[in-house]
DNA sequence: ATCCGAATGTGACCGATATCACAAACTTTA
DNA sequence: TAAAGTTTGTGATATCGGTCACATTCGGAT
């Protein structure tokens, strides 16, 4: 991987560990739809995604519920978890557009976070991020009803991208919120009624 | 703070460290059921508990939901997450005991954290603890009904005191678990037809 | 233009939980 | 021991969301 493009995505990080992470880490490019990790799965290497989205849920049985995304110059602060205490994923992970990312192998991970305090701060960072997210989505599941989680998910999704029109269709979104595309199809309809939404076919445009 | 006592609560810490904590941190005593934390507030110190126990959840309007305990040897993640970030804190800590804390000035705490690995793995490791807590609460709320909540709840109780009887009334349960009494009254009499637990005032057993 | 599969709409029904309105049992305090 | 407060029990009812069984609509392929 080269410096410059490195530091694109890593500004924060001190040039030097920069051209470390270049040699040590393998750079991968991963096709659209590709599981990275599974639920049980373990880890040696925590991957740091260049370009691309990646998915991770939570998954039992075959219901499963979306717990974030992780975009450029993000890391995967569940694999860090999973392998710094050796403990088996919780998680899944699925690629959602081409993605390249760099793995970092665990050992160098740790050298790093001990002797670099910036790229330290910045995995702290990425824990609390992700924490957030997480009490964010507790939140959501205790106080709100589906419609509600329904309007923010949508709401979520816009701002992400900056474009008020989302592609994509019920079943996607049922599926992501862990619940039926009859449910979502009803509550988009009414949400639409309240005129906060409208839909065409594939298509949700935040009002 | 006496370095000795220290030691016994963080052995993993290097002498050297315990002594500048023994020496910084604010030492304090808190009776039971103090507020320490109220979501919104912004913290400027992280506390450690000595001794006792606070019980942290999330709360909005009337309706709140026990996130996790913390117990002596553990710090509160989320104060460390709140003040790092300067961001307003999103939970609410309360002693359910009388409770000996440290509080450990922010900035004290991301000095430790650059010249001290052992003590910059142990809030990593605590990040960790907090993080699997969550996901699991998660997972309790998508994929368990609430009488399989509650028995994991009273038996969560039991593991961390060694002791099956619990002294709680419906209504504390009802409480920690986000709910009404009634709901609880009612799955509690359900266990006990299912000879998981039996039951007397203010106490519960599981068997 | 027609056919097919994917996406969406819809009604009926059910189970889990929340809510309300009390009654009953048990404890503490006067 | 009587009164008052706390805790627990219980029926009635409402609502949300999940499930099933289809009907309908849309868009692309032939």
């Amino acid at each position: 991987m080269e410096l410059i493009s490195l530091k694109k995505i890593l500004p924060q990080i001190d040039t030097e560990l920069l051209q470390f992470i270049a040699n040590e880490a393998v750079e991968m490019e991963v096709p659209s739809d590709t599981t990275l990790l599974k639920t049980g799965n373990y880890v040696q290497s925590v991957p740091l995604v260049v370009k691309g989205l990646i998915r991770v849920s939570r998954n039992e049985n075959d219901k499963e519920l979306l717990l974030y995304y992780i975009h450029p110059g993000e890391m995967c602060i569940m694999s860090f978890s999973a392998c710094c205490s050796n403990s088996a994923s919780m998680i899944e992970a699925v690629t959602l557009e081409e993605t390249e990312i760099l793995l970092i192998p665990s050992v160098k991970l740790r050298e790093w976070i001990t002797n670099y305090p910036t790229f330290n701060f910045f995995v702290y960072e990425m824990f609390n991020k992700r924490y957030l997210d997480l009490i964010d989505t507790i939140n959501q599941l205790i106080f709100n009803r589906l419609d509600e989680r329904l309007y923010s998910y949508l709401k979520g999704k816009t701002s992400l991208s900056g474009n008020s029109h989302i592609s994509i269709t019920h079943q996607q979104i049922a599926t992501d919120m862990g619940t039926a595309r009859e449910v979502i199809s009803r509550l988009l309809k009414k949400l639409e009624l309240e005129n906060k939404i409208s839909t065409s076919r594939n298509q949700v445009t935040v009002l």
